[in-house]
DNA sequence: AATGCTCCCAACCGCAACTAT
DNA sequence: CATAGTTGCGGTTGGGAGCAT
């Protein structure tokens, strides 16, 4: 089956937001609610933007429960165990963060987290990334399972749920309510404890 | 003060998965 | 069941801001 195009490209705006489309996005998705349908969205709220743009503008930036940088050292270490339980997959990992996106999550790792977790690089894919990152990817059998069993039930070990057999066939749509909450990181140790 | 370099973030692109018909 | 349309995801890039020389 072939792609279908999302949108005209020569006939859509393109590059960086204005406040007033900001605005009316903001203003059609709360007047409407959940989006049913981001395709007919810029149409309907008189954006001349593809539907995909707006809802990852949408996504990533208007929504209101969205932080935007200081990331804690808790996050840090969710971000960082995660990342080498399961991988690149950033909305999964997003999902853990309240008030995160995949793609600032991907960001900050990117930028931040991959020089801490020791220079991963392209040319290695580090099965487990070095130094101080590294600290948060593989705890200590004691302290991971004190960490992690104290979830409770279904999400209890990403190990468990993401080991390498599990990376290696598609997740596909991850059911985000299976996954535990951030507050099962709470019970792991603080770098700086880990660190003294 | 001017220039060049590096870092960071917002946004785009293309693909795969999912859903409706 | 097959196809078309939509959504979600991850990788990549462009441009601005800040810093160093």
């Amino acid at each position: 089956m072939g792609r279908a195009p999302c949108c005209d490209k020569a006939s859509v705006k393109r590059g960086p937001w204005s406040p007033e489309e900001d605005e009316l996005l903001r203003s059609y998705v709360r007047s409407h609610g959940a989006v049913g349908n981001w395709i007919a969205l810029p149409q309907k709220a008189g954006l001349n933007r593809c539907g995909k743009s707006c809802r990852l503008r949408w996504l990533n930036y208007l929504r209101p429960d969205i932080k935007h940088g200081g990331y804690t050292e808790q996050e840090d270490m969710v971000i960082c165990s995660l990342y080498n339980s399961i991988g690149s997959r950033w909305s999964i990992i997003a999902s853990k963060l309240p008030g995160r996106t995949d793609n600032d999550v991907k960001n900050y790792w990117n930028t931040k987290l991959k020089k801490k977790a020791g220079g991963a690089t392209i040319a290695t894919p580090p099965p487990a990334p070095q130094s101080q990152c590294a600290s948060y990817m593989q705890p200590s059998p004691a302290s991971a399972s004190s960490a992690v069993t104290t979830a409770s039930g279904d999400a209890g070990s990403f190990g468990a749920m993401y080991s390498p057999s599990h990376q290696a066939a598609p997740l596909g749509h991850y059911n985000v309510n299976t996954a535990a909450p951030l507050a099962e990181f709470s019970a792991m140790p603080t770098p700086a404890a880990a660190n003294s």
